[in-house]
DNA sequence: TATTGTTATACTCTATAACTATA
DNA sequence: TATAGTTATAGAGTATAACAATA
């Protein structure tokens, strides 16, 4: 129906993992730690962090967005948030700008050097997904990310109270 | 080919992910992180934290255990293997045991108690993996876990140099 | 000389709580 | 009073480096 199951079940040496293999989260840990070691040098040769990153690449997606509400995004909290943005800004990748009608608040855009860094970013991290994934049909992949995010909406954290009734 | 993709890609209020959720790292960690919170405070109801549960499995699983192998299953250091069989060990879990011909190491070996923990514990984050898994058949479940092993056995850290060759 | 376990230390990430300035 | 951003602080988790005992 799918495939041969030929997948050797990444066990180190001559020890059993199948304790823990058996919990789905274990399996995710395991996976997504591995593709995060591959891809953290490549991030940081740019200067940024995997933080930062992801707060740029949702900045360059929703221009004058909040810090209260780009920490929502990023599922961190509000003083989390301004470290990463204090760090952006002083590299000159986005900017804080003025909000009318609202003192408190900054609309958080990406500058000319952000949406570049921005490009080059997500091409070479495009590359470690492509070399990662290469085992995976385009079919795969899809599955993979449609699996993914269905485990994660079902558990209890996991917001879109949108069943479908 | 797979199921109408009627999956709502979990994303914040009013503000696009797009641009993160292009990467499978991404939605890996989310996903992780939502199962992880859900499962943390099961864990530690028993007095475990997700390593010493961890770190049980894999000693249950594999009697004898030196704390170096032990480390190398869990992908943590040695100086980090002392703490967690520390706190096993203090908690009855698991004993140190002297190994004939080599003074240097411990044979680590789960206590009756802890093969009752262990008995317990598996079976309430059993629970949690089929509460998660819910809405995701039995070939769903293990083919996700199947992309998963084999995103992980691409990776360059991925151990296993056996291709098929 | 190399290895096992150990200790001390430091670093990263993130959360909590209290504060300020606006609303 | 409530909210946006800020600051200070603390905790969890993990790594590095140096050390003692043993191989």
């Amino acid at each position: 129906m799918t495939r041969p199951r030929r997948t050797a079940p990444p066990a180190p040496a001559g020890l059993s993992d199948a304790n823990l293999r058996q919990f789905i989260g274990y399996n995710m840990k395991r996976a997504y730690l591995t593709i995060d070691a591959d891809i953290r040098p490549t991030i940081e040769a740019l200067g940024l962090r995997p933080a930062t990153f992801s707060a740029l690449a949702v900045i360059i997606e929703n221009p004058d967005i909040t810090q209260t509400i780009l920490g929502q995004a990023l599922h961190i909290e509000r003083s989390g948030v301004v470290l990463i943005v204090d760090e952006l800004e002083g590299a000159d990748l986005i900017s804080r700008n003025k909000v009318e009608g609202d003192r408190r608040s900054y609309a958080l855009r990406a500058t000319l050097a952000g949406q570049r860094m921005w490009a080059t970013a997500c091409k070479r991290v495009q590359e470690h997904d492509n070399r990662v994934l290469a085992r995976l049909s385009p079919e795969e992949r899809t599955l993979l990310k449609d699996l993914l995010n269905r485990v994660e909406a079902a558990a209890p954290s996991g917001r879109s109270g949108e069943e479908t009734p």
